[in-house]
Parts: structure tokens; C-alpha cells; sequence
RNA sequence: GGCGCAUUCGUCUAGUGGCCCAGGACACCGCCCUCUCAAGGCGGAGAUCACGGGUUCGAAUCCCGUAUGCGCUACCA
């Protein structure tokens, strides 16, 4: 029977109305007052997938003709009739019915009591963007219909308009004063090389990527290897190999090169000198000698007197000329100047417009004394180079972004859009770790997954498309992403929903094709299957397990200790109480006699075949007055080795008569011993 | 300490002033199906929308405050 699925783009009836094949419903449904209203059950828990045009999605479980309609396939469960209970909601209301409240109140509207609505009603019409869940910060904030016609930052520019760009994200910009900004969209994912990329940023770099995709742009990887101290050879390969096993790709980045080439930081460090040079001149930065020590004891002394810790700008007042022949012979770092009053505005997509004021920003460091940019340099530099258009970060940098935003002003750069999204949480609350599983992305292809499901986990954790969709496959994320859907709530990375979801993928032909899972298959038992089984795995064997055992796992760790006895010639003997079981635990005379029967029975067969298979054993337990369960299992046992196996017949039909025959005998005998 | 961001079932989320005393999913519980285990079907429990004020005929939704969590406060990114 087809399941019920809601496949991405079929009309979805709000709550309350149904299509025409829920009639076999409502038609024998009890007629009582809330039966308008159907229960939440109703839809089930079918799978939601999204993965695969829709009349694929439609015949994937075999049943249905492409002409029939989802629901139309839904054969309901005959006993749900006239047991259909109301939403829990609801039946709450019936309890107490308080919508009389509200019917007042309405009647009182459409009497024309409060004609005041009709100024509160305008905003709503016409189509409205997200809102930006952020809109408490009172002061700096323009009443809404100026912020939407300035739009832009102060100082900043016209075309970055979150705040008003419509719900589904139209890539479309503006023309800057100075020009015509490229209008294909170009992110990037700029790690540093500081290990295996977590979970986390590759969840942003996903998120990148599929905006990128999406809207017909690029997307570019870069290395930010500014602070040699930290970096950790082999890094960059990690990253790159994480990237590509979730079908990750990039237009340019430090293998493949570019038109912004190079794409590693610490080969760039000519652009950011001029930068800075530049910002010197211009009386944006100055050199700072203070040392070390100085600025140690500076915070110190703040934090003691309770005062925000930053640059006390003891540097800036060195005369231009002085400092520029200073900074000829002595070690130094460059200092931004932020000013001491006023504020610093800049959007984000998600967060709208947030301001922060100047004089709780100091004048940090963008040049260290090893001539390395910090990140607040760096950041700007490149991604005005390279032409970036949207810059999708954690939020950690959140607080920073107003620095960076005053360097792309002062360069007369063109402002990137940002989006600062939150966090991954562990299960506790706090920060992810190995704990609770794995925190790299590699280590998730170890314990099993598949990186299709991990992509989809991912991008889901965090971001949804509607209120019912949860499988989705990369591929056709690629046409539904969008970016202003992502939430900003920090979220707790679920590893038993991450389970599921592989699953969902194992099982579901239409996500994985079988002739990859076949290859997956395979190379899992290739790696993790005893010595003795023989090399190369029998891809044939494996095509015919698929569909026994791609149920019965949620990832592939656990296929090799489910089916190592189709390819190991000897099994490890079963326990004579395993053997047993808890039918024959105090008759071990009658579990000799079932298992002789069985032989019997199986060794008269004229086929080896799963109905040939079942057909004998159903016999010999006839004859010999046992259930047939009990049968079933002194086989699967003594056949197996284990109580919990896939299908027996089908598992003994591909194990062949002979091993069968001689296992059952391996049996019998330590039921004698 | 200061600043910033956030807060809807245990978890991921839907939600943009009336279709919501809140919908979906994972996990959990029960029943059905069944050769074990799964998968699947059906059902259930689970959120006074962090709290307190305010605006409004009407607030999860708008405003203010409080609490809590997280982040930043480096010559790290």
C-alpha cells in the first residue's frame, strides 16, 4: 500500500478543509459537533518527503498508477472509524468554551466600535518580509516607514535592504552610487585551518552554499590562516574532504583557483599593507607601539575600576610624521580609530538593523606587529575583493560587525549583506562535544551516516521550509532553500533525529538509489567484516540483502554484525539457552524433535525458494503439533547464530540449502551434547 | 561588569494581530500488522508560547521592563 506523502508543491489544505479523498473520512465518520474539525492523526505519520519530483514520489512504495492522487492512494485504517477523536485543542474548548470571547469582540468590530483599525490594518497590506526578529532596540531605531525608504545604514548602502526585501527572496540588487555591483550573488565558507570543521561551520558553509546555488551565484572557499600560531597541518585537506563528501562544491578557492586568486590569507598579505597604508594615510589608523605589558596592566586596571576594557588610544595622539618613523624601526601594530561618539548602524538579514554606539568600541588592532591582518581586517578586504555579496557567519560575530562595517565605509568598499545565524547546542545545553557523539563532519561518515541525511539534518537544524516538511533531499534543497528562513534560536543538535533521518534515507529508494546503496553497502562490509569473510564482497549477494536488511538499520555501522553470516562459511555457535529460547527453556526434547522435524522437512523441498522455504517449515510444525513461531526461531538460531535476524526464508534461501542443512545439524547436535 | 543576540511541547520547528487556549517532526506510550527485529498503519500523552506590565474589541505575534541562556569584550578566528 502506498503511504499517504506530502510531496513539496501539491496544493496543502490549511487545517479544516480536506480534499475530496478524505470523503471515505468524513462519510463514515460519527456525526457529532466537532467533526468539521478532523484530527490531527489524520494525516499520520508519513513520511514528509520533498526529496523527488512528484510522480516518482507517488509510485516509489509500487502501488499506485502515476494518475492517482496521493490521498487517493491513502486506504485508511478500517478500525480508525468512529473512534476519530478531536485535536487535544479542541477538545479543551469544548470543555470551556472561551471562543465566546472572541465572537464578542468581533461583533463589537463589525459594529464599528473602534474605527481606529484602520490605520493599525494598513501595514498589512500588500506582502510583507519577514520580520526581523530583533526590533527592541527603541533608540536607534527609525519609525518603520523611514527605515523602509532609507533601508540602508547610515552611511551605508542603498542596496542592502533586508529589512524590506520580500519573504521570498528576490536576487535582485540595486546599482551602488559608484557603480554596478555584480547582481549574481557569491558567498563563501573561510574557515581557518584549525582542525576538522565542525559541524557547526559546515552548517554554514551548507547554508552558504545552497544560497549561492540557489539564486544562480557562486560560491568560493578561502582560507583564513592569519594566526600561524593556531593553524594545524593537513587542515585545509579536512576541510576540503568534509566539504566534498556532502556534495559540496566551489567555484573557486585555494585548489582550484580563481579570478580573485589566491585564496589562502597568509598569500595575500601585499592587499591588506595597502589597506592599511591607505588607512593611515587617511587618518582611519595609526601605528601603536604600546606594549604587551602596557596593555595588560591597562585591562587590568580597567576591570578594577569597572570600566569597559578596550584601547585607551594612548598612540593616536603621536603626531603623524612622528609615529610614521617610528613605526620604520620599531615593532608595532596598526589601530583602527573608531570615533568616541555616535553610533554604528548595519543590517542583517535576520536580525534586522542593529546599533551599537561608538564609544564602547575601541580602537582594535587590524595590522599585527607580524604584519598578519586580524580577522576585522582580513574580512573586509577579501570579501570586497573577491565581490562577495552576502556574508553568512556565526554569530559570534555579531558583536564585531560594526567594525567591520566602519573599515568597508572608510575603504569605500560596498558593504556585504549580513547574515549572522546562531549556534549548534549539544544536548545539554551547552557547547557540542564528543560526549554526545560526534562533532566532525568526518566522524559522522565513520559511525554510518550517509551524507545525503546528514546534509538534509543539517540544514533542517535551524531552518525549515514550511510547517511539515522534514525530508528533503540536498538536491531538490537546492530549489527550495531560502535564507531568510533560517532561525535565529540557538538549536540543540538531536542525534537520535539525525538517526531517523539516515534511516528514512536507507529505506527510501527515491533519496538513495539502490545501486548506490548496493556500493554503500559494500564498502561498509569491505571495511568492517571479519578477515575470514571473502574479498571482494559479492555485490550480487549485497543487491539481494538490500531489501532484507535496509529497514531494519539506521546506519550502516550496524550492517556488518546484521548480515555477517550470509558471507562467513562457519558461524559462531549460538548458546544453548539462545538456541532454546524461552519456548523450549524447560524441553529441550521437544526443541530436538522441532529442529529434526524442520530438517525433515527442509531436506524434502523440491526448491530452495522463501515460499518453498516457509511452506516446509509450516508443515514440519503441523506434523509435530509445535507453533510455528517456535519452529521459526530454533531455524533462525541455529541457522543464524542470533535471535534477531532479517526475514528467515529469504535469508535462508540466499544462504543455499547446504549451509542451511548443515548448520540446522551443528544445532541439533548441541541440543545432544 | 559592559555591550549584543536570543527565549513556542524533552528536542528540531510552524507561526508576521482574529483561521491558534498553538500545527508538524524526532523521541516516548498504547493498539494493529507480523516468523524475530524492524519498517509501516492507527491512536495517545506532551507547550498556561520565559515572566510581569502595556497597546488593542482581540496578542505567541506590537511596545516596555525583568529573568534566564548564549556570545563578544585578544597582536584568535
Amino acid at each position: 500500500m502506498a503511504r499517504a506523502r506530502a510531496v513539496q508543491g501539491l496544493p496543502r489544505p490549511r487545517r479544516g478543509v480536506r480534499g475530496p479523498a478524505c470523503r471515505h473520512h468524513r462519510g463514515a465518520a460519527r456525526p457529532r459537533p466537532d467533526a468539521t474539525r478532523p484530527s490531527r492523526g489524520h494525516r499520520g505519520r508519513s513520511v514528509r518527503a520533498l526529496g523527488v519530483p512528484r510522480a516518482r514520489a507517488v509510485r516509489r512504495r509500487g502501488g499506485a498508477p502515476p494518475g492517482h492522487h496521493l490521498h487517493g492512494t491513502h486506504a485508511p485504517d478500517p478500525r480508525a472509524h468512529g473512534r476519530r477523536r478531536a485535536p487535544r485543542a479542541r477538545r479543551r474548548a469544548l470543555r470551556s468554551p472561551l471562543g465566546a470571547h472572541r465572537a464578542a469582540g468581533l461583533a463589537r468590530l463589525a459594529a464599528g466600535l473602534h474605527a481606529g483599525l484602520d490605520g493599525r490594518a494598513a501595514h498589512l497590506r500588500g506582502a510583507r518580509p519577514r520580520r526581523p526578529r530583533a526590533c527592541r532596540r527603541g533608540a536607534a531605531r527609525a519609525p518603520r516607514g523611514a527605515r523602509a525608504a532609507t533601508a540602508g545604514a547610515p552611511g551605508g548602502e542603498p542596496w542592502v535592504r533586508p529589512t524590506i526585501r520580500p519573504r521570498r527572496f528576490a536576487m535582485t540588487s540595486a546599482p551602488t552610487p559608484h557603480g554596478t555591483r555584480a547582481t549574481a550573488v557569491r558567498t563563501r565558507f573561510a574557515p581557518s585551518p584549525t582542525g576538522d570543521p565542525h559541524v557547526g561551520n559546515i552548517r554554514t558553509a551548507l547554508w552558504a552554499w545552497l544560497f549561492a546555488r540557489r539564486s544562480g551565484g557562486q560560491f568560493l572557499l578561502r582560507l583564513e590562516d592569519t594566526d600561524q600560531s593556531r593553524a594545524v597541518p593537513g587542515s585545509l585537506a579536512r576541510i576540503e574532504a568534509s566539504l566534498r563528501w556532502l556534495g559540496v562544491d566551489w567555484d573557486e578557492g585555494p585548489d582550484v583557483g580563481g579570478p580573485y586568486a589566491p585564496y589562502v590569507q597568509s598569500e595575500r598579505l601585499e592587499g591588506y599593507r595597502a589597506a592599511t597604508d591607505r588607512l593611515v594615510a587617511q587618518g582611519d589608523a595609526y601605528p601603536c607601539f604600546c606594549t604587551s605589558e602596557r596593555l595588560d596592566q591597562l585591562r587590568k586596571a580597567q576591570q578594577a575600576a569597572k570600566q569597559p576594557p578596550g584601547y585607551d588610544g594612548l598612540c593616536a595622539s603621536i603626531p603623524p610624521a612622528e609615529a610614521a618613523q617610528r613605526a620604520a624601526s620599531e615593532p608595532h601594530v596598526v589601530r583602527f580609530h573608531m570615533p568616541d561618539e555616535g553610533t554604528t548602524t548595519f543590517e542583517d538579514l535576520l536580525r534586522g538593523s542593529i546599533t551599537v554606539e561608538n564609544r564602547l568600541l575601541d580602537d582594535f588592532v587590524i595590522l599585527k606587529s607580524d604584519g598578519y591582518p586580524t580577522y576585522h581586517l582580513a574580512h573586509p578586504v577579501d570579501d570586497e575583493a573577491m565581490q562577495i555579496t552576502h556574508v553568512i557567519r556565526g554569530e559570534e560575530w555579531l558583536p564585531s560587525a560594526p567594525r567591520h562595517v566602519r573599515i568597508f565605509d572608510a575603504l569605500g568598499y560596498t558593504r556585504p549583506v549580513y547574515v549572522h545565524n546562531s549556534v549548534i547546542l549539544g544536548p545539554d545545553g551547552g557547547k557540542l562535544s564528543k560526549r554526545h557523539g560526534a562533532r566532525f563532519v568526518l566522524e559522522y561518515a565513520e559511525d554510518g551516516y550517509v551524507p545525503e541525511a546528514l546534509f538534509n539534518y543539517l540544514v533542517g537544524l535551524g531552518w525549515s521550509l514550511d510547517d511539515h516538511t522534514e525530508v528533503i533531499h540536498p538536491a531538490r534543497m537546492l530549489e527550495v532553500f531560502d535564507i531568510t528562513r533560517l532561525s535565529v534560536t540557538p538549536a540543540v543538535f538531536d542525534t537520535q533525529k539525525l538517526e531517523w533521518m539516515n534511516g528514512v534515507y536507507l529505506r527510501d529508494d527515491a533519496l538513495i538509489s539502490p545501486d548506490r546503496l548496493v556500493e554503500l553497502f559494500a564498502d561498509r562490509l569491505d571495511r568492517d567484516l571479519p578477515p575470514e569473510a571473502p574479498r571482494p564482497i559479492d555485490r550480487e549477494l549485497v543487491r539481494a540483502l538490500v531489501p532484507l536488511v535496509r529497514e531494519r538499520i539506521k546506519t550502516l555501522a550496524e550492517l556488518p554484525s546484521m548480515v555477517d553470516f550470509f558471507f562467513t562459511g562457519a558461524i559462531t555457535p549460538p548458546a544453548r539457552e539462545t538456541l532454546l529460547g524461552k519456548p523450549f527453556r524447560n524441553d529441550p526434547e521437544a526443541a530436538r524433535r522441532g529442529i529434526e522435524g524442520a530438517r525433515r522437512f527442509l531436506a524434502a523441498t523440491s526448491e530452495w525458494t522463501p515460499p518453498a522455504i516457509e511452506g516446509a517449515l509450516r508443515a514440519a510444525a503441523e506434523e509435530l503439533g509445535q507453533k510455528p513461531g517456535d519452529v521459526f526461531m530454533l531455524c533462525r538460531v541455529g541457522i543464524t547464530g542470533r535471535a534477531v535476524t532479517p526475514p528467515l526464508f529469504e535469508s535462508m534461501a540466499l544462504i543455499g540449502r547446504e549451509t542451511c542443512l548443515a548448520r540446522i545439524d551443528a544445532a541439533r547436535a548441541l541440543l545432544e551434547g
